[in-house]
DNA sequence: TATCGAGTTTCCGTATTATGGATAATAACT
DNA sequence: AGTTATTATCCATAATACGGAAACTCGATA
């Protein structure tokens, strides 16, 4: 698990050094599951110890970083509030045409962002079917096997998305998954062909899902609509294509109006 | 909306400057709903242009910011991560015990912290039942009107009690919830003295939930059971409560022991 | 229970690093 | 086009974060 990869903290140039120190420290911590001892820490990023602990001092005090008992280091709940808030800040624009799909296709609606190298969904609207599709807010899925994730990457370059294959591997969670890279880049010709990218059956049996990425937007986004595969069917996909289509190109002219 | 409470950024003794600068900055972006331009962060925080022109750009290197086309500045996916990977690390803990709660109830349970005035919930185990409660992952809910947010509440001192209530306010979302500080100061005392929470249709109607505060936590926390009234009823409580007092007390211990 | 050692925390002189006044560039407004 | 408000860049200054060394704490071992 813990590859090489490790890229320390990255020093640019006109940054603040310490705040990207602080920042390699947080993703330090939450990459070693649960908690990390300072020692743990030093180990990973190359830092001088009274260093590490007088950033994590900070922290603690910020209420980002909390200290266990056992004097190791945890993530702590200053984040969520701000994760929270930041998804919802990205979804709240996406929101009301999610709003609008759901009322006129009557299955759940999707944004996902990309983050790192997987997709991180930042909201959602539930149809009110009695069996709808549920994704949890803020939960991360490999990007190969989404819709969102799919369409997202045939916006990337082919090496940023081999990648990103790499590094987050690629697991088949269903037998109709994508497996290899060639499948994937092949699949992503298909979804740049036809401006809209098709999760059959590939992140859970029974589920399908039709997603587009949001043209131009300041960072990666896409939105979906899926629902079993009884009702999500061809005449479906008939009706919710251009509506997605719309819905994308108006969130999109919204966002880069900044507001 | 804006009050004067605005804390400005708070330098503590042995503290990294920049790096409590820095969250200063997240933390007004995080209040100015949406977007916020540079100048107008720089009304909040008492700090020249160039300090927090330099500190933005860090962080939008870092990708915890994102700048918006029309220069704005909001909150960016990397904290999506950072935000959901803190509370599961914060449910983590948890999780097994309410697995084992679920198993033996059959109704879905919750591990929920306070930050800020509101509470987050951190994880959800959801039971296997058609009709199941569900609640969202990393979803915020005011503080009195959820089974959670009073048995949190009944753990702090009259005083923050009343200044949560007074900063987050009061909303009723049914007909049940508990609308006046006299009202709430009531149940807390109830609260404390049967030793958990009860939320009797408060949230949503339709739905009892009953909640314990996890004792001596690093972080504010509590677990709850809910589902439809018609299946948690009294003698739902008799077998839940047992099991929900022995779930927070073995939570808390392995909190204690930092693991 | 005494001794040891890994891991953590505090101290403080140093120079590296962030700072912010001044200025230039850019966008918004009239 | 002229004007103002806002944002971005420079760079000399000293304040700030830095990290070597040493004290301390805790857990393990004898």
């Amino acid at each position: 698990m813990s590859s090489k990869d490790t890229p320390a903290i990255r020093q640019s140039k006109g940054g603040v050094q310490s705040v990207e120190r602080a920042f390699g420290l947080l993703e330090c911590i939450a990459n070693s599951a649960g908690s990390a001892t300072l020692s743990h820490i030093a180990a990973d990023v190359n830092l001088p110890l009274p260093t590490i602990h007088r950033l994590l001092n900070t922290l603690v005090n910020l209420g980002v970083v909390r200290q266990l008992p056992d004097r190791g280091y945890a993530l702590g709940p200053g984040l969520v509030r701000l994760g929270d808030i930041a998804g919802s800040q990205l979804g709240a624009v996406a929101r009301p045409y999610l709003r609008e799909l759901v009322a006129e296709l009557g299955e759940s609606a999707n944004v996902a962002t990309m983050d790192g190298d997987m997709v991180v969904y930042v909201d959602q609207v539930a149809s009110e079917r009695q069996m709808r599709m549920f994704t949890e807010v803020g939960r991360r899925a490999h990007m190969h096997a989404t819709g969102v994730g799919k369409a997202i990457l045939a916006g990337l370059e082919s090496e940023q998305v081999r990648h990103i294959a790499a590094t987050a591997g690629m697991p088949t969670p269903t037998e109709y998954s994508i497996g290899t890279i060639e499948d994937l880049e092949a699949e992503l010709g298909r979804i740049r062909e036809r401006g809209y990218a098709i999760d059959e059956q590939e992140q859970e049996l029974g589920v399908r899902c039709f997603a587009m990425a949001i043209p131009d937007s300041p960072a990666p986004l896409a939105i979906s609509v899926s629902g079993p595969i009884s009702r999500v069917d061809q005449s479906f996909a008939d009706r919710a294509v251009p509506l997605l289509k719309d819905a994308a190109a108006r969130i999109s002219a919204e966002m880069q109006s900044g507001r």
